[in-house]
RNA sequence: GGUCCGUUCGUCUAGGGGUUAGGACUGCAGAUUUUCAUUCUGCCAACAGGGGUUCGAUUCCCCUACGGACUACCA
């Protein structure tokens, strides 16, 4: 059972003990997608809430799978959503290097300590007799084909084979590899600070290959010694590494770490918004939404063609609004408050309150986020993005005009973009009208009145909103027409659109001649239609 | 198949032996508004099933079902 004050007990020894350091370490294999993001989120804020260390290492060891370009996506990913790391390949650090490549030669020293110790050996089976070995146990009908305990006996390895041909093996260069001697009948347990004591027996983990015949070592060995060399307190990390977390807890024994072993943390997963699974990167658009927090310009791996996938920087989603969405995703603070700057999830925080189960997506959510955030950014700002996109499309506005467009439109955007998409006819009269309301709403006597109001506003000149409002109420109350009838109609006159912002606020913005010539037109161009 | 992990509204979740099982998103309805949106109010909606333990279980235990992860010289 995990209590809250347990845990925090548990924090607050680390924290006298020795400095907080968690890592992240993902493997530069594709577009990091979210579920990456989030991991390397709760990495964040457990460091910063504890005040210790966040380093990135970048887990290389499989140079199959090396994917260019993925390493700078992975760097530019954190950067966007305001995950800072303390030590980093790209930085450097106290522990440096931070690639596993680039590490290469550290680690057959523990492969051989292993060895040293009885708690290693040698194995030279090719893969067609490794293959054949599984051929043999599943004919056999065993109901889990593994290189351990048992079959070990079996295969062409150090404790099989007699020392000195083991020796001339060596000498003549046979491809090798090491294994990991996993007794046969032992309890494995370790406290995971989400989930509870979790015991798994030995006869359930493998001989796992710790050093690969490429002289590279597997993710098993590198992940432990590097953890232990950079002094790692808490090692967070998805569900999907609980199943080889006793033997990872193994190893840091027969290295004779137990007692610095970091504390796990097992995150569970982000599960496919549609059916079933834990998310993948090649979920990407089939979605409908990004599953990447950057876009990534990629290749298919059958065809070798490029690919595009969506990224949410590009979709219009802002960091803080990402952030606070993905915090949520497996975590909660137990109180009603659902906004949360990057310094409010420090201060709350606490990996005593991640639950258990796995999270799906919610696409609504996020956009509501993403409304969230974007109104609570001042209009100079929001303005900006509309200059931005005005500029690119070659369109003059002053900031002032900008400033009040985005003052009027926030409450209607979801997206930086839809400034630009949704306030076209503030820059452009428009050159057709809402169908609807034309048929519905516009007549002679609501022509003639909004003719009256447009001819009259150059001389009246209303300077603000309330003016403009005041001299259409009174030019109306004159034609004799009110003004719930000719609202509609006259809205569709200015902006084309059935629906916008406060028309009075929309006439203030676009100016009296500009309304006067459009008024002017609509009702010429409306009128020779209707006679026509 | 085996091992491990999980299961509260459609979704994210709070809660916890006795509660009208709470919130948020979505959806729906109403109010406001010149319209759409916003905002406000309300509504719909959940403890997977079966056994225990107990005066009492959704909460603790067991089993079942379902879901998921893992099961490589990938990470």
């Amino acid at each position: 059972m995990r209590s809250a004050a347990v845990w925090r007990h548990y924090e607050l020894l680390f924290l006298m003990e020795r400095e907080v350091r968690v890592r992240f370490a993902p493997s530069p294999t594709g577009p990091l997608h979210i579920g990456g993001v989030r991991t390397a989120l709760y990495n964040y804020l457990l460091a910063r809430k504890l005040g210790g260390k966040m380093l990135l290492r970048i887990e290389d060891t499989d140079q199959n799978r090396f994917v260019p370009g993925a390493e700078q996506y992975i760097q530019d990913s954190l950067a966007w959503c305001g995950i800072e790391l303390d030590e980093s390949p790209w930085k450097g650090g106290p522990h440096a290097p931070y690639r596993q490549s680039e590490r290469k030669p550290m680690y057959m020293q523990y492969a051989l300590q292993l060895i040293d110790s009885g708690h290693a050996y040698y194995a030279f089976d090719t893969p067609e007799e490794l293959d054949a070995m599984r051929a043999r146990l599943t004919a056999a009908k065993v109901p889990n084909p593994q290189y351990n305990a048992i079959t070990r006996s079996q295969m062409r390895n150090s404790t099989t084979l007699p020392e000195d041909e083991v020796k001339q093996l060596l000498d003549a260069g046979t491809p090798y590899v090491i294994r990991l001697k996993v007794p046969r009948k032992e309890e494995i347990r370790f406290n995971d600070l989400i989930r509870g004591w979790v015991v798994v027996h030995s006869s359930a983990v493998d001989d796992k290959v710790l050093m690969k015949s490429d002289g590279m070592p597997t993710y098993h060995l590198a992940n432990i010694v590097d953890d232990h060399l950079m002094e790692i307190t808490h090692v967070i990390r998805g569900e999907e590494w609980l199943p080889s977390a006793p033997l990872h807890v193994l190893l840091y024994r027969y290295l004779g770490w137990e007692s610095t072993m970091p504390q796990f943390a097992h995150l569970p997963l982000l599960l496919k918004p549609d059916g079933t699974g834990k998310l993948s990167k090649r979920d990407g658009d089939r979605l409908g939404f990004p599953v990447f927090p950057l876009e990534w310009h990629g290749t298919d791996a059958e065809t070798g063609a490029p690919t595009v996938s969506s990224g949410y920087r590009e979709s219009g989603y802002l960091p803080d609004a990402f952030i606070n969405f993905l915090a949520f995703l497996g975590w909660n603070p137990g109180t009603q408050q659902e906004l949360f700057s990057m310094d409010e999830l420090i201060e709350a925080f606490s990996i005593d309150r991640v639950s258990k189960s796995p999270a799906r997506f919610d696409q609504h959510k996020v956009r509501w986020y993403n409304e969230q955030y974007l109104r609570a950014k001042p209009n100079a700002e929001l303005a900006q993005y509309l200059l931005d996109a005005l500029h690119e499309h070659g369109v003059d506005c002053t900031r002032e005009k900008a400033e009040q467009i985005a003052s009027v439109m926030k409450e209607r955007v979801t997206f930086p973009q839809d400034f630009w998409q949704e306030a076209q006819y503030f820059f452009q009269a428009p050159e057709s009208y809402d169908e609807q309301v034309i048929s519905k709403k516009w007549n002679a006597a609501t022509a003639n009145a909004l003719a009256a109001f447009a001819r009259e506003l150059p001389t009246a000149a209303p300077s603000t909103p309330d003016e403009i409002k005041a001299l259409l109420t009174q030019v109306l109350e004159r034609e004799g027409v009110k003004l719930g009838q000719v609202m509609q109609a006259l809205r569709v006159a200015i902006t084309g659109a059935a629906a916008g912002p406060d028309l009075m606020e929309t006439m203030h913005i676009l100016g009296n001649e500009d309304i006067s010539q459009r008024i002017l037109t609509a009702v010429e161009r409306l009128s020779t239609r209707a006679t026509a």
